[in-house]
DNA sequence: GACCAAATTTGAACATGTTCAGATGTTAGG
DNA sequence: CCTAACATCTGAACATGTTCAAATTTGGTC
């Protein structure tokens, strides 16, 4: 409360002009959306836009952020009722990809900003760093308990789910399949696949492999051990 | 001869205004470098630098081809004198990164536009397919009649490592460290994995998983069998 | 109510990728 | 040489992301 009292109509400025945004990002593409036509379609001049948005990739930082709530949410009450690894896992990828069902354009073409190295909107950038944060933590809670799955294994488990997920996300935008049957299949596929091979690495033969795997990562910088 | 015979000096312009481009991309990066940049350090017009090149981006496209074609030509000449799988795919993905290291700048720039989806210079796109089978084929001849990789499970050990190689030039673009060692060494801890882990698709115990890995892919259409 | 400072908005610039109608040069045939 | 056709180039536009100084509104304080 120090000087952080006053916003009677502002926020609510923001909230409108990226509903706004996004819903012209949706049917006109981004590229097609003007932040002219962002503006003039919230009844502002293209000034006040910029004054709440520093640029049009803001907007999609601002989406990022309100689409991982929304998945982190969902993922939250699907976990609960899964008995097993296997379930919850896929409670996880496919609450996403209903989530983001309609968004494929938009996201097709925000695609190439979010993965550059140097974007604010990266994927891998230090400004979207929370959003992974939650992200990964959100397979971390899928893998929960599982046995199969030792613990000291499992933050390195959640962070390559992660980047597997990143993948089908990536076949996911231009999938034009029926109700992306394609991608449904391939995160069926990947995840029976994944949930075979993973605990091979805890066994006897393989187990010294998983701590060169995470001490390649971690050299690399890829892979932040825990305390 | 039918009608082309007419370029004297009109396709100098074009190489010439290649030239000055990656110049320029390589020493103010490919935003800092604008058209009309290009245009007047080549000594033309900005109308000129759109007529042999149809947009900015298409002097990417024609860097990418530049580079495939030197990159299979110096892998062609490591890969003869090297012995053993491991240490031909060791002389590919080294001689990519020697041949890389001065782009690094050039290549982060770039990168935005090579992972989108959409995007005509996307590394997944119809423009590109050239360039990407080339690329494979290089993985593929590294490869060679290696015992350790089944005949049959070779083209999908090639496209595999060619996605291999797209991840860590992903790290490479932003890696700082001396001569790039980080990325040459997660090159090395890479490769030793595959090559210790990818013979034991062969084994009984997890053979059957390799059809099954093949079959998704092949459901995806992200893997063309082979006649 | 008058007034101040901060928050918000405006409108006019600017930079740069792209387009295009036309100018200029070049080649081949007469 | 002359001319038609084509290749190459020019310069001026245009669209759009971004910036910014100045105007306006708002909320609190006297």
């Amino acid at each position: 409360m120090t000087t952080r009292k006053r916003r009677p109509s502002g926020e609510a400025s923001r909230e409108h002009i990226l509903s706004i945004a996004l819903g012209l990002f949706r049917e006109k593409g981004f590229d097609g959306t003007t932040m002219r036509d962002i503006a003039s379609a919230a009844g502002l001049s293209l000034g006040a836009a910029y004054y709440w948005f520093p640029s049009k990739e803001a907007l999609v930082l601002a989406y990022y952020a309100r689409q991982q709530d929304a998945h982190a949410e969902a993922a939250r009450g699907a976990l609960e009722t899964m008995p097993d690894l296997r379930s919850r896992l896929g409670a996880v990828m496919h609450a996403k990809i209903d989530m983001l069902k309609d968004d494929r354009k938009l996201l097709r073409a925000i695609l190439r900003s979010t993965l550059g190295a140097d974007e604010p909107t990266s994927v891998f950038s230090e400004e979207t760093s929370d959003v992974r944060r939650k992200a990964i933590a959100t397979f971390h809670d899928a893998i929960g308990k599982d046995e199969s799955i030792p613990e000291d294994a499992r933050p390195l488990f959640a962070q390559a789910l992660w980047t597997l997920h990143l993948g089908l996300l990536l076949y996911f935008v231009s999938d034009t399949s029926e109700d992306q049957g394609k991608t449904r299949a391939l995160v069926d596929g990947s995840l029976d696949l994944v949930c075979k091979l993973a605990p091979l690495l805890a066994s006897p033969m393989l187990g010294p492999m998983r701590a060169e795997i995470a001490a390649l990562l971690q050299n690399a910088g890829l892979f932040a051990a825990k305390k």
